[in-house]
DNA sequence: GATGACT
DNA sequence: AGTCATCAACGCGTG
DNA sequence: CACGCG
């Protein structure tokens, strides 16, 4: 579907136009991973990848010169733009109208993806009610000194006190430094209500494990070698990586779904990568299908 | 990455 | 024909 | 109020 001998090419997804342009351009100059390649990763891993984004406001955070090169957010959708992409338009609080993007289908994603997006970031939210998500998260992340053996202590301690409470949890590695650990809820709770819970567990954590684990947000005041549980990221508007995002990291690494037993025997960030995730995608399925199930989620109405 | 303003 | 700027602006706590 | 933070 994406050739490999020229830079451009006009893809029709049933009645769905999108070209695609630049396609040997080096995204990742020291691994050989053109434009293209990433493409055609993404190609790859959209029947899972698709349900995690569907209906969501997408923050673009776009790369047109590669991994290594200048990188800016946009949220607006650039005209021009497709007509048939879906629009998410989100009122602020000052009164600004912001038209985000909906990646809905293949074609919208390989659009964004054409645009420089080498991940993609959505809102917790659908877009039909932007302020109730469908998960709480913790984002942790290794603060100066910190190792990856710290972030993945962190995450047992995390599942421990999460299975305690009667919460269930699902863990990735963020591709980066850290891992994000989420937990499907029930849509109802505002954001800044969600936001709470996940302060009041991350406090308790870091209370618990003062040697390890923090949960102080201030960089002046954050101890080094330790994990932030930084569950501030719970906030309108804020969105993460998603699962199976590519990264621009040296080793073109994938934010991807692990199981606790992984978590539990050890694994390294670099272990999932652009050019060995579709491969255990096709062996182990979607890991993370429970974030979009109907049933196993957690009822913050119910918890109190 | 693509546009529009400017030279 | 080439170069350059533009492309987010939120919610939350603290001092 | 301005600022730090992501
Ligand atoms: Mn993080
Ligand atoms: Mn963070």
């Amino acid at each position: 579907m994406i050739p490999r001998d020229q830079d451009e090419v006009l893809v029709a997804l049933g009645d769905r136009r999108v070209k695609l342009t630049n396609l040997r351009k080096l995204f990742w100059p020291a691994l050989g991973i053109t434009k293209g390649d990433l493409i055609r990763y993404y190609v790859d891993v959209a029947p899972v990848l698709l349900p995690h984004l569907r209906d969501r406001a997408m923050v673009m955070r776009r790369y047109p010169d590669g991994a290594g090169g200048k990188s800016f957010f946009m949220k607006r959708a650039p005209t021009p733009r497709p007509d048939w992409l879906a629009i998410c338009a989100i009122e602020h609080a000052s009164g600004n109208v912001i038209d985000f993007p909906m990646i809905q289908d293949l074609a919208a994603l390989l659009w964004v993806v054409n645009l420089g997006c080498i991940d993609l970031n959505q809102w917790y939210a659908r877009c039909d009610d932007v302020d109730r998500p469908d998960y709480l998260h913790f984002d942790l992340d290794p603060t100066e000194g910190a190792t990856f053996a710290h972030v993945l202590e962190t995450a047992r301690l995390l599942h421990a006190t999460l299975d305690d409470l009667g919460m269930p949890s699902y863990a990735k590695t963020t591709g980066s430094r850290g891992m994000h650990v989420y937990v499907p809820i029930v849509r109802g709770p505002t954001q800044k209500e969600v936001w709470t819970v996940a302060r009041t567990i991350s406090l308790e954590l870091a209370r618990h494990h003062p040697k390890l684990i923090t949960a102080e947000y201030s960089m002046a005041r954050r101890p080094r070698g330790h994990v932030l549980v930084d569950y501030n990221q719970n906030a309108w508007g804020r969105t993460l990586a998603s699962v199976y995002s590519v990264r621009p990291t040296p080793r073109a690494a994938v934010s991807t779904p692990v199981t606790w037993r992984e978590v539990e025997r050890g694994l390294a960030i670099d272990d999932f990568r652009i050019d060995n995730v579709p491969a255990r995608v096709k062996r182990r399925g979607d890991l993370w299908a429970p974030l979009l199930a109907k049933h196993g989620r957690l009822d913050l109405a119910r918890f109190g």
